[in-house]
DNA sequence: TTATCTATATATAATGC
DNA sequence: TGCATTATATATAGATA
């Protein structure tokens, strides 16, 4: 049975789109919840479905709004030093492939380094790491 | 190795509770944005933790100004009306257990009306369903 | 439509570097 | 402290009732 493998987009079908949110909603209100006990922060969510006028927040709209308040009163750039969005993930995900990309880049040359040196090619050449680097 | 089975409550020990605050938020975060991609809705989220005066929030400064002043417009009455919490999250699950309950008297009352016509004790005995009804 | 059921995907606690 | 790993726990897509 394959069961998932859903790809990061909006779902065009109506009815699983809708089951999607009800059980995300869910989900994510109780992460909310959680992380509020667990670290002891002080956290609201607000969620607009174009199903309903009425938003869902978490932890309640008398929460939502002291919350709100303390953010108002901020001044917009002292705001934005900590801002996390999508973009920061994506470049988190970067700079985390970067590093494996020099790592590997660090091993081939060991074992080319080692190839030379006691020209034991066999070992590399069966994992694949000695193609020619094409003219790119 | 024995890895999790985390009680839900305030982490005393301030390195794990800070170590746990970086990884759930991250996840949060990441739980807002897929919501707000796959079902196309408007979400906002704001975290204040101890360490930092600014709060960390989703998608951003101003998505979050925009959602919460939307939210500011709406009467209290009305907000409240969708709310969702922990108390919601008892309710649901007292709920289920109830329907349970239901379900499994339902089944005894069955199993008895079988034992009754057909003098079938033996099986209902054995599943531990017909244990005397103490006074309580 | 809502609820339940599972196979899988994802999140994360504990651990070592 | 932060990052990587990995064993488990949790969330959830898809199917079914």
């Amino acid at each position: 049975m394959t069961r998932k493998k859903v790809k990061l987009a909006y779902i065009n079908n109506d009815s699983s789109r809708k089951a999607t949110y009800k059980k995300r909603k869910k989900g994510l209100m109780k992460k909310v919840s959680e992380l509020s006990t667990l670290c002891g922060v002080d956290a609201c969510a607000i969620i607009y479905n174009p199903y309903d006028t009425q938003p869902e927040v978490y932890p309640s709209p008398a929460g939502v709004h002291r919350i709100v308040t303390k953010f108002k009163k901020m001044p917009e750039i002292e705001q934005s030093k900590k801002m996390v969005n999508q973009e920061t993930f994506l470049k988190q995900k970067i700079s985390k492939v970067s590093e494996q990309v020099k790592k590997l880049k660090k091993e081939n040359r060991d074992k080319e380094m080692n190839r030379l040196l006691y020209g034991n090619l066999s070992e590399a050449a069966m994992e694949g790491r000695l193609e020619p680097s094409k003219s790119s």
